[in-house]
RNA sequence: GAGUUUGUAGCUCAGCUGGUUAGAGCGUCGGAUUGUGGUUCCGAAGGUCGUGGGUUCGAAACCCAUCAGACUCCCCA
């Protein structure tokens, strides 16, 4: 058969574990500064779990797990109508009961719901784990991909904001990229809607504003009259957009637009206060931008968006405060905050920078040649002390010619060259030849841990 | 769910409006040379042209279906 991979899913490379590792290795000890401990959760979970907490759309993108044992006979009443139900469109827990995860989110929810008993609150927890979604592939997305979340329920406090928009520019610092991490409350989008008199229309407005970005202004403005809003409406929404200048600047003026908005000096004194708890050497990369939305619409505070500055590429991280996600569990009032990182874009803007580091892949440098019977052994005897020391060392396997073999050492990008022939066994002695300045140097095998011991780029 | 597009050797691709035994480069393997650098030379292996139908004297090429990938829309990360 031909080998093949489900549609959206990949496999990765070594070079590619590497340097995904150096990125959430980086990430996770951003995390662990802020005191955020690791969760993990079940690659499936119960369906019921799922469904329903992603909208229509999202329970389409759920991938369903098939029961086993359907071809039980003593069940077959019940799996037939099962059947005919998910013909229907709905799902039947006689089909299937479990789904695999769709975010990190809802089961972190279901976590605290849970464990709310022994949990301590304030609860901060990161989560990076892959998620599955059956939507169809295209550039950037994928049907398995990893999310890393950072979240903290059970509190209130506004410093938390200010510690996420610290981790964000730490974490985008550490790993040498550029960012502008744009700010937004969510209560300036409920003062807009308010002050057009749609104060239903929140979730309309804010899907609309959100593809700005996208589709630009002159699209927005249609598709808010196709969601119904008159051309007074419509140019307030517009006025709302257009406001521009520095951070403080545009604060002025969504005051001065909002005078009297009860909403809105909420959300005005919340940004205000995430941009004055901020060091300046942070706060300079803080956007604030009343324009950004985010589709998710259990958003209610603060809400954050990560962009790469220059490169051209969507949102590689986001977030905001929500109230009330344990809701769904029965377990209502514990609110929280948090950011995702979006690794799979991370990973392409390092890459379109040059930034991932050398050291990203950590490899083997020494490779002992293999020249005959005895000098093989004799190498494959001293990699063997190398390795005792914790020093890595790779032994050619087959005695074949020199070439090969050096070719070998080449294209897998080896530092050291190990030479043992006859003249070496005679004397005792081992030939270490440096590739990247081609010295070589004769060291006593007895010497060799030590040798390579005392080379600071071995670790 | 809808659309666009691609599918020929392990990889990247040629293959003209249908016309003999389907090619190249890289890679792989063998040999020679160099026997402390990716060289050079010679040679070899490797393809049901995604699959199934159809049109034709003749199909990798044209038509239909189907599968798979990539991309776009919807939606999202």
């Amino acid at each position: 058969m031909k080998p093949s991979l489900p549609q959206g899913t990949r496999d990765f490379a070594p070079e590619i574990v590497y340097k995904r590792a150096y990125i959430l290795n980086t990430i996770k000890s951003v995390f662990e500064l802020y005191g955020f401990q690791p969760l993990e959760t079940p690659a499936m979970e119960n369906i019921d779990t799922l469904m329903g907490k992603y909208g229509e759309e999202g329970d389409k993108l759920i991938f369903k797990i098939l029961n086993n044992g359907l071809d039980n006979t003593d069940k077959a009443e019940k799996t037939k109508s099962g059947f005919a139900n998910i013909l229907d469109g709905k799902t039947d827990k006689n089909i299937t009961e479990r789904a695999l995860r769709y975010d990190l989110t809802i089961p972190f929810a279901r976590f605290v719901a849970m464990n709310r008993g022994t949990l301590v609150f304030p609860f901060k927890r990161y989560q990076i784990q892959p998620v599955w979604r059956a939507d169809r592939p295209q550039k950037g997305r994928y049907r398995e991909f990893y999310q890393c979340d950072a979240d903290v329920v059970g509190s209130d406090s506004l410093l938390y904001e200010v510690e996420l928009a610290q981790i964000y520019a730490t974490a985008f610092s550490k790993l040498k990229v550029p960012v502008e991490i744009h700010v937004n409350s969510r209560k300036l989008l409920t003062a807009l809607a308010e002050s057009c008199g749609a104060a239903e229309k929140l979730t309309s407005i804010t899907i609309a504003i959100d593809k700005l970005d996208k589709i630009g202004l002159e699209k927005v403005k249609e598709e808010l009259a196709g969601r119904g809003l008159d051309e007074k409406q419509i140019d307030i929404v517009e006025k709302y957009l257009s406001i521009e200048g520095s951070n403080t600047e545009k604060l002025n003026q969504l005051a001065e637009l909002f005078a009297g908005n009860e909403s809105a000096k909420k959300g005005l004194d919340e940004i205000n206060f995430l941009l004055n708890h901020l060091t300046s050497n942070i706060g300079k990369s803080i956007v604030v931008d009343q324009t950004l939305a985010r589709g998710l619409d259990y958003y209610t505070g603060i809400i954050f968006e990560v962009k790469a500055v220059g490169v051209q590429m969507g949102s590689i991280g986001g977030g905001g405060r929500y109230d009330n996600l344990t809701g769904l569990f029965g377990v209502s009032g514990v609110s929280g905050v948090g950011v995702s990182f979006g690794i799979d874009r991370i990973f392409d803007v390092i890459e379109e920078l040059q930034l991932f580091p050398e050291e990203a892949a950590n490899k083997c440098k020494i490779i002992f040649l293999n020249l005959g019977e005895s000098e093989g052994e004799k190498a494959f005897e001293l990699a063997t002390s190398l390795r005792e020391q914790g020093i890595a060392a790779e032994v050619y396997p087959d005695v074949t010619k020199f070439d090969k073999q050096f070719s070998y050492a080449k294209k897998k990008d080896f530092q050291y060259v190990v030479i043992i022939e006859q003249k070496e066994l005679d004397s005792d002695t081992c030939n270490v030849k440096d590739l990247t300045n081609n010295e070589q140097q004769i060291v006593a095998m007895t010497d060799i841990v030590p040798f390579f011991q005392g080379k600071q780029d071995i670790s």
